[in-house]
DNA sequence: TGTACATCAGTGAACGCGCGTTCACTGATGTAC
DNA sequence: TGTACATCAGTGAACGCGCGTTCACTGATGTAC
């Protein structure tokens, strides 16, 4: 009764469903955007009646959590294949490696991409216990290999005490606070380029190729951990 | 006939209503975003029949338009106020009172931000004709800025190439590329810093003290622009 | 192996809602002579 | 200064639409004996 019985049919149908329905929503998000995304839009999608998808899905702000779940894992999963097929030891080099894939993910979905880093959708609050840990795995990568950087780049003014709740985690254990910083500024600069790549017109005339210009960010986002004399 | 002749009654009132509808709906914008402004809400709250709106606007995009070009003005005049206030001569200095007043500008107005700077609104295109102009103003400002600066940062690989489309702009008239390059950086970093801070979560804890935090960001993203042995 | 019953997937109608936009209209405000 | 007419602001009803969610229901699929 209880052993390791094979999945029945309806469970696997349903696992089937499930999965189909976050499919089609993840691109209807594509095309409209959060507020668009319609339980009764997918429904029709999939040949259903309206009122089915309620066997799966709780509520339409439900559905949403799923997406942004799912988005998570989906980039990390990108970043975490993206590492394992570089193999790249230096761990500058895996710093870009993380970057390029983010930013590659990036492209590929653009409204994912919105949902977890841009405008926060409104009237919708994500409930944190089942967003956080997918959430954070990029930055868990990143800090993995901020740790392996052996850099003291210059500590802040008063760097202690503005990241403190950063630096009581765990993650950040015995990291000098100058890469905290760093890798927080780091962070930011490389956001605020996908994201204006993705979203926004680049200023007048925009960039030529922004593939070559993201490299030239992630040599000045290395920088930012060289110490004072130029180098780490 | 024609003479100088003061504004009538009736035009002062459709000013004046015009200007109260923007109001209104900069403020549903805030509470319910893009997605959720609606020309009926508007109306409601100001005791007017739905209709009656359409003679003051044309559509619900038109009122989105609006809008943009409405932000980027209230950001664009906070900025310049801000310089005229500070009346700081240093460059870099200027720099800094900047992108303090469109952080600030930023957590006060912070769908505005959204509007302007996050994830575009689907199915919405800005004409660009309306919008660029004031879109552009705090661009203007920072390329004002760093034309004085006199610094000669590293010139990435291709930069001339990647960056031809700016460089090709009136406003970047013989400026070098790598200055052009770090001023994009910079543009992207303290986006980026001021575009977390509004709407992600700041990583795991947060940031204690976001202002502290982004003044180190501007310390970090003027030593952009420094040369490799590390200053100007 | 067969039968009785419980579980589950999916239906279709209905609820109440808000939306953008159009239209023919009433009165009040302005203009021309 | 007064009158005739044009312009304009605002009304209220109506259009057709899509939405989230609930509910009582029908059959099919699984389970227990």
């Amino acid at each position: 009764m209880l052993g390791p019985m094979v999945e029945g049919v309806r469970a696997r149908n349903r696992a089937a469903l499930e999965q189909e329905i976050r499919d089609v929503a993840t691109r209807h998000l594509a095309e409209y955007g959060p507020g668009g995304l319609s339980l009764r839009a997918v429904a029709r999608e999939l040949g259903l009646a309206s009122s089915a998808v309620y066997r799966y899905v709780a509520s339409r702000d439900d559905l949403l959590t799923q997406l942004i779940v799912a988005g998570y894992d989906s980039l990390g999963d990108a970043v975490d294949d993206a590492l394992t097929a570089a193999s790249e030891k230096d761990p500058r080099g895996r710093f870009r490696v993380i970057w390029r894939a983010l930013r590659r993910w990036a492209l590929d979905h653009p409204q994912q991409f919105g949902l977890l880093y841009g405008t926060p959708v409104p009237g919708y609050h994500a409930p944190g216990e089942l967003t956080t840990p997918a959430g954070t795995r990029v930055q868990a990568r990143l800090v993995e290999v901020l740790a392996e950087l052996d850099a003291s780049p210059p500590e802040p003014d008063g760097a202690r005490a503005t990241l403190a709740p950063l630096l009581a985690d765990p993650l950040f254990a015995d990291a000098p606070p100058g890469l905290v910083f760093a890798g927080l500024a780091s962070w930011h600069l490389a956001l605020g380029a996908v994201t204006t790549e993705l979203f926004g017109q680049f200023g007048p005339g925009g960039v030529a190729d922004p593939a070559a210009y993201f490299e030239g960010i992630l040599d000045a986002a290395l920088r930012l951990f060289d110490g004072p004399d130029g180098h780490a």
